[in-house]
DNA sequence: TACATATTTCGTCATTTGGCGAATTATAGG
DNA sequence: CCTATAATTCGCCAAATGACGAAATATGTA
């Protein structure tokens, strides 16, 4: 039980779930979602460590970036899916997934203002 | 996604989760948790305070005993239905099951021993 | 090499959390 | 009434949490 509370415990903030939810969509930057939560970097670090503790992200450097996902497992992908289904349409999540698009774009052209 | 939020975190403590997966066989009184759990009457409370202000738990008064139960609407029955099948089959889960069946024995007896 | 960028780690702070025991409230029974 | 029982509320404490900024750690670029 011990993982799956962990999973739990990681679900019960708002900018985890934010950050989980905006990668329904495929990996992300760190940059994209400190762009997001409008946090510290240093903050959605540690935020983005919970979620890796708990195993919910998987990260992957390139280059100076790194690169965010979900993970793949099955404790994860049942909690994910019901996450998904659960808070995806919620008024939070559809403006962060409109933010999100501005946000990619304007990274395609200038460098991460973090 | 404040509510729904709100239910998240309510769901983000073991103890918690424990008495909503306990509830699922129907209504249990206070005291059959305070044994269940094996904590303060007072801790307990506390607990089952959180969980009736996120909408996931309904009291009923009863003489003497104060009945718990699950709550019926949407936003709770999807996050419960979902805690069911995720975490409902685990060690813990299965033993506290086991354990309820004496206490619900135990309590038809004897008084409340909290 | 020197510098800028992206991210993490660390130290600090205020707030929240989970636990307890003592006191309080409500109700049943002698 | 008085007492016992079931719960809750309150005050306290230690630990965890979420936020920040400063410093450290890569890594690409001039």
């Amino acid at each position: 039980m011990q993982a799956k509370l962990k999973i739990l415990k990681a679900l019960g903030d708002e900018s985890r779930v934010r950050c989980l939810l905006a990668l329904r969509d495929g990996e992300l930057c760190v940059c994209h979602l400190i762009a997001l939560l409008g946090l510290a970097p240093s903050t959605v670090s540690r935020h983005l460590t919970v979620l890796r503790e708990a195993g919910l992200l998987a990260t992957r450097k390139e280059g100076r970036w790194v690169h965010c996902r979900r993970v793949e497992n099955a404790a994860a992908r049942e909690a994910l899916a019901w996450l998904d289904g659960y808070l995806g349409n919620e008024g939070r999540a559809a403006a962060d997934r409109r933010r999100l698009a501005a946000i990619r774009r304007r990274f395609e052209e200038a460098p991460c203002p973090a």
